[in-house]
RNA sequence: GUGGGCGUCGUCAAGCGGUUAAGACCCUGGGUUGUGGCUCCAGUAUACGUGAGUUCGAAUCUCACCGCCCACCCCA
């Protein structure tokens, strides 16, 4: 037997209507506030995510699907936001207008070991915003992730920001963590010590006892931002009081990828194990000129979807979305099987889900498939009713059954129908 | 890359040195009723991850490998 690699999953039948009906909600949000989807490709060049994401960065240093074909190294995307600046740029979309908002949905690839909520092939979907410095755009990011999670009935997610600062003050910051953190540079852990150059604000987050205890008292990150972004951070706060969305200020939270700028956050549970994020965002002010576009500010959040069900299966959220069939038509004996499948094909054509049984078992077993599917209907076609030009029309849910006319069937299941919806 | 746990029918799950390797669910057929869910009867399975070793004898013990899961790291 040939098995599916490790990291990847099926989604199977009995899972594929929750997917369906995740993904229809976030369309319909996005669409809501004015997002339009924006589709790129699956692979791009390998060096648009090194330059976007950061090649100091996990994710770029040993995660990628890379490969080399007829001389080009192309990668598969590992998360949604470098494609979808590469096609703003490419595509020179900036000249449609400003703020240009966009969203997507993708499956990503990276290469991790497999745990709870991680996986190497994941999905993702998301949202942008180019072209707007005002805080008024990351509040509204993550207004939209807040009521899409509201929307699918998760209520005991946390919101935590931050604010990294821009350029000048994240380097400021940096400097004086370092320089706080030099004299004791040998006591830190191992981790840490690998930390100190390439990601010092990590240390903070640290969960070794002794590191913990090193950091106590160290400079803070929002104590270094200047005026400018200081004010920013303010601002956003208040425009999230006025959306009523609760928040927790985080310090500690430090996206892994190098493009973000100032506001930082990510949406917790404690439903998934330690990879506890499901939705992840912030504002990326310089990634569009890094990439070659005009100077362009950008801020938009990804969303995880195979941890977002998880959380929903955690919470015991049931999703709707069931393939169960409206009605199974069933005829017995050769006359009554032609009229069954004749009435089934009619009333496929007014929209109805119809099932007609495809291996000639007994009305039993049929009745059985019928239950196994959770059908609400099952019409019984026999030689006696098909003599009278009548049909069974039995409803699961209460075992009652009547006669009905043929012609006077299609009505009469719709009705039933329309109530039950 | 580093740790820890686990691999028995399609699924769940007993067995822990000698058993025809339980049981339940699922599935199939049938009884009560041309008719499901409850009930009763019957039926179907090449199940001990792979390979070595210890032993008179291994699903049970040892080792290796493979696979799955969880944690570190990192992230959605």
């Amino acid at each position: 037997m040939i098995s599916i690699p490790k990291g990847m999953k099926d989604i199977l039948p009995s899972d594929s209507g929750k997917w369906q009906y995740i993904e229809n909600k976030f369309r319909t949000i996005a669409a809501k506030y004015g997002f339009s989807e924006l589709r790129t490709p699956m692979v791009e060049h390998t060096e648009l995510f090194a330059r976007g994401i950061g090649d100091t960065t996990d994710v770029v240093q040993k995660e990628m699907y890379s490969f080399v074909i007829s001389d080009r190294s192309l990668t598969l995307k590992p998360e949604g936001t470098a494609g979808v600046v590469r096609s703003f740029i490419e595509n020179k979309l900036y000249a449609a207008g400003l703020p240009a908002k966009y969203f997507y949905i993708t499956p990503c690839y990276r290469y991790e070991k497999m745990q709870k909520g991680r996986q190497r092939e994941f999905h993702q979907f998301g949202i942008e915003i180019f072209g707007s410095d005002n805080m008024l755009a990351d509040a509204e990011v993550i207004l939209l992730a807040y009521d899409f999670l509201t929307s699918v009935g998760i209520d005991d997610v946390k919101l935590k920001i931050n604010s990294i600062g821009c350029r000048n003050c994240r380097s400021t910051y940096r400097k004086a963590l370092q320089d706080f953190l030099r004299p004791v540079y040998d006591q830190l852990c191992d981790t840490c010590k690998s930390r100190f150059e390439k990601n010092p604000m990590r240390i903070l987050d640290c969960k070794d006892p002794d590191c913990k205890k090193l950091v106590q008292g160290a400079p803070v990150m929002l104590d270094y931002l200047d005026d400018d972004c200081r004010n920013a951070f303010e601002r956003l706060k208040e425009l999230l009081d006025i959306y009523g969305i609760p928040y927790e200020v985080d310090p500690g939270i430090v996206r892994g990828l190098d493009y973000y700028t100032k506001t930082a956050f990510e949406f917790v549970s404690d439903k998934l194990g330690s990879q506890s994020t499901v939705c992840g965002g912030g504002r990326y002010d310089h990634l569009v000129e890094e990439l070659g576009g005009p100077a362009t500010p950008g801020v938009g959040f990804g969303l995880g979807i195979e941890r977002l069900l998880l959380i929903l299966e955690a919470s015991g959220i049931e999703l709707p979305g069931s393939n169960a069939p409206d009605v199974l038509v069933c005829g017995l004996g050769a006359s009554a099987q032609k009229a069954a499948l004749k009435l089934a094909a009619d009333l496929r054509g007014s929209g109805m889900s119809v099932i007609t049984d495809v291996m000639e078992r007994s009305l039993k077993a049929q009745m059985k498939y019928a239950d196994r599917l959770g059908a609400r209907f099952v019409v019984v076609i026999g030689e006696d009713e098909l003599s009278k030009g009548s049909a069974v029309l039995r409803n699961m849910a209460d075992s009652s059954q009547e006669d009905v006319k043929l012609e006077d069937l299609k009505e009469k299941l719709s009705k039933l129908l329309s109530e039950i919806r």
